[in-house]
DNA sequence: TGCGCCATGTAACATGTTACATGATTAT
DNA sequence: ATAATCATGTAACATGTTACATGGCGCA
């Protein structure tokens, strides 16, 4: 897998803590990868175990304290492995789209008005996407290459998301239009 | 989950065993919604013991026998309530993104070279769903209005891949750009 | 002779989600 | 008061993958 992996890039940016993690995953990667602080904390426990990564236990006073973990050399060398792996296929879990497979056994003013929520909820996405990102590149681009990189991704996101609201608009103007002309709804 | 929900589905269409539906769920949403057999036969279990589904053993001489499943009212009912519910965001796992999110521990050639492959395996992925399903979505519609909608699933798909495939080329083209301006591998 | 199809299943493992649990500090 | 933030963790459950297991039939 590579939530591993993931955590592992993370992790030799600069040594973090668990929880700091689950704020990265969040801030950034959210769109491509999610994980939960469960996931997060087991996998930490699962590289140290491997000995990808150690910590080391920071005292705090006022607040609880917290363990900042550091990539090891053989971490470094599993990174460098997994990076130098083929990509691998996105995989897309849709089931939206099963749903509307299904549809027919449901009238064509619900399927619309279903589509048109899910079209609100991609609308926000999008937003989400547009503002929160769009400063990070910068920000923490290493390098002019490390910066197109990114960019890059973000716009992978972007286009994502536009592709699916405008094939939303697109099925919901054919749908409106089947009312109009006064298609049946069932066979 | 909605693998329940779409094997309710495939049930409610046609009674079908255990075998069919994984032949099913290959041949036509596997872009948007894979199974293993192990799977199946999991789900299959618990439908029956929650009482959505019935089956019927089915002797067979020369090879093995089979159970063929039908969906029962109450799974009907619940197969209804599942298809008024809200859609829910697709999610995208692209461990990809990620692996180029790090890329620039390694060569400016070797991430050209990941992403050529990448871009070889997307175009593979997008001939497959342009030839098997295209006839599908005749053979099957039940209705005109069933067939939009299974004509959009199958645009949502292409358009998809299509996306990820100029996505691909923009970024090998400015990898490429990147070298020919003498850019700095690595910082 | 060996492979693919038909048809089912289990065991072990890996991954991901939800709920429970604690407890001080700081801002509204 | 009460909510959010910081910070960790476990238990139970749900979902998904890989490998193991059986066995006849038809085809090249």
């Amino acid at each position: 897998m590579s939530l591993k992996h993931a955590i592992l890039g993370f992790i030799d940016m600069r040594p973090v803590s668990g929880y700091d993690l689950k704020a990265m995953f969040d801030a950034s990667v959210q769109f491509y990868w999610s994980a939960t602080h469960t996931q997060i904390y087991r996998t930490l426990n699962d590289l140290t175990d491997r000995e990808l990564i150690t910590f080391e236990v920071v005292q705090q006073t006022g607040r609880p304290n917290k363990k900042i973990y550091s990539i090891t050399p053989e971490g470094k060398t599993e990174l460098l492995k997994w990076l130098r792996s083929p990509l691998s296929l996105p995989i897309l879990h849709h089931a939206s789209l099963i749903k509307i497979g299904w549809a027919d056994n449901i009238e064509t003013e619900e399927i619309i008005s279903l589509l048109k929520d899910y079209q609100v909820k991609i609308q926000e996405q999008l937003r989400l996407l547009e503002t929160e990102n769009r400063q990070q590149v910068d920000q923490y681009a290493k390098s002019p290459r490390e910066a197109r990189l990114w960019t890059m991704i973000l716009e992978n996101g972007l286009g994502f998301y536009r592709h699916e609201l405008s094939w939303t608009r697109e099925i919901i103007a054919q749908m409106e239009d089947f009312m109009e002309q006064g298609g049946k709804d069932m066979p």
